[in-house]
DNA sequence: CTTCAATATGACGAATGATTCATGTTTCAG
DNA sequence: CTGAAACATGAATCATTCGTCATATTGAAG
């Protein structure tokens, strides 16, 4: 490794085409499921083409019409998690009253969605040190998201007012860590006691 | 790869014994600043020995004279960072007239102290996946004393009464990402003002 | 000034695992 | 039905790097 690139400069990535026939496509979705699968759970470094390919019931030669590289399906799976993400907390917070009531049933959301696919989880945290910008990524798109609907909510007067985006950013923090301890790792406590617990500091603050 | 075991269930550590010559904790020591140097910075699987050795001046081999594996340097470096860590921010909070105080310097110390030791701060993140007992470890330790903090002063009538454990995640969770985003990556926000924007969510919360 | 344990060296053995490739097989448009 | 494009195969290549070892060197106790 002579040049190790912490900021690699637009990997001038050439794409590789979509199939062109079903039967490719779900060649491609085997590989892109059994990924997820083994790199979550052992990580990046360990998992080995072989064991996606054996996963994916697949021959090893067979990844690379698919992928470029083993870093190709990494990225891949951190993109689908953004999507999923994004739209399963959207559906939870779809028809919430107010920004406060959002906020919690995100947090709530969000939880859960840890909780049912650590593997993915896994995978977008790795992904700091992977891929670094598709990580970053993940996270921008996340925030200006978060940091919009917190304005807007304080121009309503539902919050108070303040800097959203360093909110947003300190919000999903917690979001992230909680998850993580409370999620991932074993929990004592109830998920929903959890959020109530957050949010009464939240919305009211710390001060007696 | 034939069992990549999540779980590994204490390694049996027969532990490198310590240099028994000043020349010996020198090498150790010039091992142990090249290592985090190196890794910090290019990340653990991208970081070789020969990588680390060549930057601490010293032979490949005189490696395995101080540590097992690559491994046990990273175990140790993560181990030193915890120690740094719980020291700085004493120190910080020392003489704070009351909690909230000193959580605002907890916080603004911890930022300073990310910014001016990315290297380090990177190695804790990847212990995750290159080491997670000790990464647990790390944390749970930190949130220990965090939590204790918290419920004392609760009992003290400083702050409101709340679940200390679930506060202190969310809290470290919150500096943890903050000193990312604020104190890694570029920032426009001024370290102190992004502090006084977070206590004032934190103090009085976000409702109007 | 010996002597030996501690420390240092760097070339090398061995394993690993990503990627390529020459050779089939399948699909599907026409 | 047919042939070209897609797709599939897995053995072979090839670079990398960990960790070992046989061989020095150092330095301090006696």
């Amino acid at each position: 490794m002579p040049e190790a690139s912490p900021n690699r400069p637009a990997p001038a990535r050439p794409r590789t085409p979509k199939p062109r026939t079903r039967r490719g496509q779900d060649t491609r979705d085997s590989l892109i499921k059994a990924a997820e699968a083994v790199i979550g759970e052992v990580g990046f470094a360990a998992a080995s083409i072989a064991d996606i390919t054996r996963r994916a019931g697949i021959a090893q030669g067979t990844f690379y019409i698919y992928f470029q590289s083993k870093d190709e399906v990494f990225r891949e799976l951190v993109l689908e998690m953004g999507k999923l993400t994004r739209g399963f907390l959207a559906d939870a917070v779809a028809d919430a009253p107010d920004r406060l009531t959002a906020e919690r049933r995100g947090l709530r959301a969000f939880l859960s969605f840890v909780a049912e696919r650590p593997a993915l989880y896994n995978i977008v945290m790795e992904a700091r040190f992977v891929a670094p910008d598709a990580y970053r990524a993940y996270y921008t798109t996340f925030a200006r998201g978060y940091a919009q609907n917190l304005a807007a909510a304080a121009r309503e007067g539902e919050i108070r007012d303040g800097d959203a985006e360093v909110r947003a950013w300190a919000l999903m923090g917690m979001a992230v860590t909680l998850g993580e301890r409370f999620a991932i790792w074993e929990s004592e406590v109830d998920p929903d006691a959890l959020v109530t617990e957050v949010f009464d500091m939240l919305e009211r603050g710390l001060k007696p």
